[in-house]
RNA sequence: GCCGAAGUGGCGGAACUGGCAGACGCUGCGGAUUCAAAAUCCGCUGUCCGUGAGGGCGUGUGGGUUCGAGUCCCACCUUCGGCACCA
């Protein structure tokens, strides 16, 4: 190269110029379709969504990482012609900014505020490909508004329900929680402990769907496996029958489920859970009654880890539930083993084939009575536990006995129906979804208290229920929305009397259910989104966001898409037809945190490097669905590719234009890159491998630029490295291309691959010799068979080792390889 | 315990359909340029033996299938993730 002096690559000014001309121009804003348009649909719009980020504080390297996944094949997607929907928001309700409020004072909106502005800044100074025309805040109350009106579509259906419930209870931030936010026992925000309390609260009725959201997994195009796994686990459907048996003495039944009914035989106890109404009746005037009183009042007192971690206890209540199948009166215990939330809060015991229950009925001395043994095997081994196996039949089992187990199910399950005892039913793992919270900062459930019409909804028209201005946030086990008396004191709705607003807030997790279709339809004020439109673009065609959302948001945001469809609001039953789950960005071997001290933060390598050089780095770092971890000096490999293509490009816009030739060993390389780049993100949704075929592509630019006959192909090269790297570096390849004398990139059309140029019209075929490599052979692609034989039997090489005379047997794949076996 | 994913140089990783293991980047080493340095450009960089040409070994471990295995099959080890008194 000339040793003149080049312009310097500057980021700063690059990155600015152009961010400035796509904000002016709307670059990246799309407009909805016309009624005609959307009705026609001609396939040419497509939904690129990551899941939004939570304002608090300022964006880190792991949403640098998603948002330039996503952006990265929305560029690809428009230049391909697509009509690409790519909108942007925040979930701005929630616990960080109304804790901030409380630590650092000011209000919970404010503070959102500023952490909103600042996030943005930092998408803007990135170069995000964003459609800004759509942005919308889950706090603001043009967006709440018809949160509440779709509770209200929810209630209306009873798909949204009032009643009292044993609730997992956050100590620390004083709310209750959902299932899906307790993760091992511990609050998943704050890792508090939490504690179990009976509550009356809101629950969403995500169990009605539970089999659908099983089932209609099917229908969707690409969603890794491993999330569907986990959303199989927490549904947990599991097949059994519901059993009757009945109280000794009082004739009072005690419903049980089973999965193993062909063990009926075999159940010599029965437990009932703690929690379980009809202990207190059961033992009432007893001698057992305070026994059994004191331990119910011990389990409320244990945590729910040390109830799952200690051994099995329990105590008899003097009661005896008879055994529908054989009439044997069995003894009812009570012990925290059962749960109330599963099934029917009382099992029968079959201590032989059910490892709790063989515990429990070591410790208490209680008749352990094998009813299934393996077909043909040994006999019954009285007292031992007998794990289920494959091929089992039954044994002391009446008529049953000698049936196979499978068999077995099904006769016992008919006879029991015949006789109304018993059905065939399905258990749920999954429960309702608890969505009411004792906190500020959420939004308002639209419903009135009032004495005589009991819970009335707020109507449409008095719609936003605004959250109260109020100045003390702290939580205090009840909401301290219950402190605004002048916003809680209203009028009923249906009769005029007196009554009062609830004073709950909704889980965060119902504002983000439905925000990717507010923002088909951001701007709508007169609905929360016109149907015609919202069924255009949608459902999302490419979802990108975190693993960590498996069984929260993407089970809810499923919930209510199905519920919505079923309402005839949508047409539409799943959401996301493909999801990408990202990994998440390390530094030394440790999530990001400031606590650990080990944040880079995105601005200070922007500063650095340039927007450019950090997206082609975090994409660069390794496969996206992987866990990364971050290094410093990695990012300086991704700048200087930005700067070599820099001084490239200064330098072939300094020759002047020239033709491109239609052939040549550059042309060739350039295809074969398009190629590749196509294939990766397009098919296989791989974004580093890419990036490494660029660095390859100007590599082998350098190592001829400076021949002049090659200038044509030199530009036609390089021209074609800022089309690849437009999606990745939209800044400076924008810059160059103007430099080279075009215009517009960012609108150009995708470049595609000439399959007779990537094809090389030489090969380099290896000879084996035994299966091991002894020689290369560069040929004419499409030598026959017979000829790679022979120019492989005459090198010397291959010759050394085939210790005398010819090959027993050969092998040839044709432009590839021979293996000539000795 | 059950379910799932993954183990490749000093490091991140590539190898898509069973066919050249280690592309590309980082690090390190050497050279050019420079008064000198930075930057830049060129080269080398799995490991062992060998002055060299060359050869042996090598994708968590052990076996198997195959002309040929990082890739397929069986068993095991390790790591990570999810679920877990769910009857």
């Amino acid at each position: 190269m000339e040793q003149t002096d080049t312009e310097k690559y500057e980021p700063a000014a690059v990155e600015a110029k152009w961010q400035a001309v796509w904000a002016a121009e709307g670059a990246f804003t799309v407009a909805n379709p016309t009624p005609a348009a959307a009705a026609a649909d001609e396939g040419r719009s497509t939904y690129v969504l990551e899941m939004l980020p939570y304002p608090s504080g300022e964006l880190h390297m792991g949403h640098v990482f998603n948002y330039t996944l996503g952006d990265v094949f929305t560029h690809v997607r428009r230049r391909q012609g697509f009509d690409v929907l790519r909108p942007m928001g925040y979930d701005a309700f929630g616990l960080n900014a109304e804790n901030a409020a409380i630590n650092e004072g000011g209000h919970p909106r404010e503070i959102t505020a500023r952490n909103i502005e600042a996030i943005r800044r930092q998408m803007q100074r990135m170069g995000w490909a964003i459609d800004w025309s759509r942005e919308l805040s889950t706090a603001e109350p043009e967006y709440y508004r018809w949160t509440q009106w779709l509770f209200l579509r929810f209630f209306e259906r009873d798909l949204a329900y009032r009643r009292e419930a044993p609730v997992k209870w956050c100590p620390k931030d004083q709310t209750v929680l959902a299932n899906e936010q307790v993760i091992d026992g511990r609050c998943e925000r704050c890792g508090t402990e939490v504690e179990a309390r009976s509550l009356t609260q809101w629950f969403f009725k995500i169990t009605d769907y539970a089999d659908q959201l099983l089932d209609e997994m099917e229908t969707l195009e690409s969603w890794p496996d491993r999330v569907l796994t986990m959303q199989r686990n927490w549904i947990g459907r599991s097949e059994g029958a519901r059993v009757t048996f009945t109280v000794e003495g009082s004739g009072e039944q005690l419903p049980v489920f089973t999965t193993r009914p062909d063990t009926l035989f075999g159940a010599t106890f029965f437990v009932l859970a703690p929690e379980h109404p009809l202990i207190g009746a059961l033992t009432a005037g007893s001698e057992h009654e305070a026994e059994v009183a004191d331990y119910v009042r011990h389990t409320a007192a244990r945590s729910a880890v040390e109830r799952e971690t200690k051994e099995k206890d329990g105590v008899f209540t003097g009661r005896h539930a008879v055994n529908p199948v054989n009439g044997e009166a069995i003894p009812i215990w009570v012990a925290d083993y059962v749960l109330m939330e599963y099934g029917t809060g009382a099992i029968m015991a079959v201590p032989a084939h059910d490892e709790r229950d063989h515990a429990f009925a070591e410790r208490y001395g209680i008749e352990i009575r094998q009813v299934v043994a393996p077909a043909g095997g040994e006999g019954v081994d009285s007292g031992a536990y007998v794990a289920h196996t494959d091929n089992e039949v039954l044994v002391n089992s009446g008529e049953f006995s000698g049936l196979s187990a499978p068999d077995g199910k099904r006769a016992i399950v008919d006879w029991l129906a015949e006789r109304g005892l018993g059905e065939a039913t399905i258990g749920y793992r999954l429960r309702d979804w608890l969505l009411s919270r004792q906190r500020y900062w959420g939004c308002p459930i639209p419903v009135v208290h009032c004495d005589d019409c009991g819970i009335v909804a707020v109507p449409e028209d008095q719609l936003p229920v605004l959250l109260p201005e109020i100045d003390d946030y702290l939580p205090k086990g009840r909401s301290p929305l219950a402190a605004a008396e002048d916003w809680v004191a209203t009028t009923c709705p249906a009769c005029d009397g007196p009554a009062r607003r609830e004073t709950d807030t909704m889980d965060t997790f119902v504002d983000s259910s439905w925000y990717f279709l507010r923002y088909a339809d951001a701007r709508n004020d007169e609905a929360a989104w016109n149907q015609q439109i919202v069924d255009y673009w949608l459902p999302v065609k490419q979802y990108i966001g975190g693993i960590e959302h498996a069984v929260l948001h993407l089970l809810y945001a499923r919930f209510f898409t199905k519920a919505l469809n079923d309402m005839e609001l949508l047409g539409f039953r799943e959401p996301f037809s493909r999801l990408f789950t990202q990994g998440m960005i390390y530094r030394n071997g440790a999530k990001m945190s400031k606590s650990k001290g080990n944040v880079v933060s995105p601005d200070e390598a922007v500063a650095k490097y340039g927007a450019d050089a950090l997206r082609l780095y975090i994409l660069y770092m390794g496969p996206a669905e992987q866990d990364k971890e971050w290094s410093d000096a990695g990012i300086e490999g991704t700048a200087r590719l930005l700067d070599r293509v820099w001084r490239l490009a200064l330098e072939v816009a300094a020759r002047g234009p020239v033709d491109a030739p239609s052939d040549g060993e550059l042309v060739r390389a350039s295809h074969r890159t398009i190629a590749r780049v196509s294939d990766d993100v397009l098919r296989r949704f791989q974004f580093h491998t890419p990036i490494a075929a660029l660095f390859e592509l100007v590599n082998e630019i350098y190592r001829v630029k400076d021949d002049p006959e090659r200038a044509g192909e030199v530009r036609f090269a390089t021209e074609t490295v800022l089309s690849l790297v437009q999606p990745y570096a939209p800044h400076v390849a924008e810059e160059l291309w103007s430099r080279l004398g075009h215009e517009r990139l960012w609108e150009a059309v995708w470049p595609e691959a000439d399959p007779a140029l990537v094809a090389t019209d030489t090969v380099e075929v290896v000879v084996q010799v035994n299966g091991k490599l002894r020689d290369r052979l560069r040929v004419a692609a499409g030598t026959p068979e017979e000829t790679l034989v022979e120019l492989a039997l005459a090198s010397e090489r291959v010759r050394a080792h085939l210790d005398d005379g010819e090959p027993r047997r050969t092998v040839v794949v044709p432009d590839r390889l021979v293996n000539l076996v000795g």
